[in-house]
DNA sequence: ATGTCATCGTAACGATGA
C-alpha cells in the first residue's frame, strides 16, 4: 500500500501535470493540499477517469485539501474534532482495503509574518492537531496523517538554517510543537526509512532554489503504532519538480506491508 | 544585472498569500 501527499499549488493552473504525477507515482492513497478551488470545481471526472475515488474538502482561493484513492473511502469528515475552522484544511476518511486504515490530509497554515497573528494560528491549529491526533490513538484503528505541516523539524532538513530559523516554518516553537506532536507516539516515515540530512520537498520558485538545491522539508508523513509497524520505504518524487509548470512542493511517498 | 507563481477584483494590473 503506498500512500502519498502533495501539495500542488492551484488543480485549475496545474490539472496536466497531477494527472501525469498520479500516474508516474503510482500510489494507491494521495492527499492533495492547496487545491485553491472550491470543491464543486474540482476535476472530479479527469480524476475519476484515472481510477479515483475522490473526497475533497474546497474554498474559494485559497487552501483547500482532497483525498484520492483507488479503494472505496468511507466515513468521510472534514473538519478536525478538536478545532472549528473557517479554512478548509483538513479532511479524512477510511480507506477500505482488507486492512483498512484512517486517513488524516492536512494543510497546516504557514504562519507568517511571526510573530503575529498568523502564527498565532498556526500555533492553535498543530495544538488541536495535536488534540485530534490523540483522540484518533485512543480511538485504536490504525491510521496516518499526511500532509503539507508548513515545519521544518530540524536545522537539517534546510539548506541553510540561518536563513530559516527566523522564519515561522523553522522557529524554534514551531519545531517544538512538531515534536510534541510525535512524541505521543507518532513516527515520521521519513525519519525511520531515510533520514538523511537535506532531503527536501519544497524549493521556492524565486532565485532558481530548486538548480541551487535550496530546499525544505516540510511535507511529513505520521504513521501510528501499527502503521510504523507496516512501514518498509519512503520515496521522494523529486522528478515532480523539474516538470513543466511544476508545483513548489514535491510528491513524497509511504510504503506499508500489504 | 542576472528567473516566482496563482488568485481575485477589476478591467491591465495591483494586492495578497505562499
Amino acid at each position: 500500500m503506498r500512500i502519498a501527499t502533495w501539495n500542488v499549488n492551484s488543480m485549475k493552473a496545474r490539472l496536466q501535470t497531477v494527472l501525469q504525477v498520479l500516474t508516474d507515482i503510482n500510489a494507491d492513497v494521495v492527499c492533495l493540499q492547496e487545491l485553491k478551488c472550491e470543491t464543486d470545481a474540482f476535476p472530479y471526472l479527469e480524476i475519476e477517469e484515472l481510477g479515483w475515488n475522490c473526497a475533497v474538502h474546497g474554498q474559494k482561493s485559497y487552501n483547500g485539501v482532497a483525498l484520492l484513492s483507488k479503494f472505496p473511502l468511507q466515513d468521510v469528515t472534514r473538519e478536525m474534532s478538536t478545532l472549528k475552522d473557517d479554512q478548509a484544511r483538513y479532511i479524512e476518511a477510511t480507506v477500505l482495503t482488507d486492512k483498512p486504515v484512517r486517513v488524516g490530509g492536512l494543510y497546516l497554515p504557514n504562519g507568517n509574518p511571526a510573530p503575529g497573528p498568523k502564527y498565532d494560528y498556526k500555533l492553535e491549529w498543530v495544538a488541536a492537531l495535536e488534540d485530534h491526533a490523540r483522540s484518533l490513538l485512543k480511538a485504536e484503528e490504525p491510521f496516518v496523517l499526511c500532509g503539507d505541516y508548513n515545519a521544518i523539524p530540524a536545522p537539517e532538513d534546510c539548506w541553510d538554517d540561518t536563513v530559516w530559523n527566523t522564519d515561522a516554518l523553522g522557529l524554534p516553537e514551531t519545531r517544538a510543537a512538531w515534536r510534541q506532536l510525535k512524541h505521543l507516539g507518532l513516527t515520521d516515515a521519513f525519519e525511520v526509512c531515510d533520514g538523511r540530512a537535506h532531503q527536501y520537498t519544497f524549493w521556492d520558485y524565486q532565485g532558481g532554489a530548486f538548480q541551487k538545491d535550496h530546499g525544505i522539508r516540510i511535507d511529513h508523513i505520521l504513521a501510528c503504532p501499527r502503521m510504523t509497524d507496516r512501514l518498509t520505504a519512503i520515496e521522494i518524487y523529486r522528478k515532480a519538480r523539474a516538470m513543466d509548470k511544476p508545483s513548489d512542493h514535491v510528491p513524497m511517498i509511504a510504503i506499508f506491508e500489504d
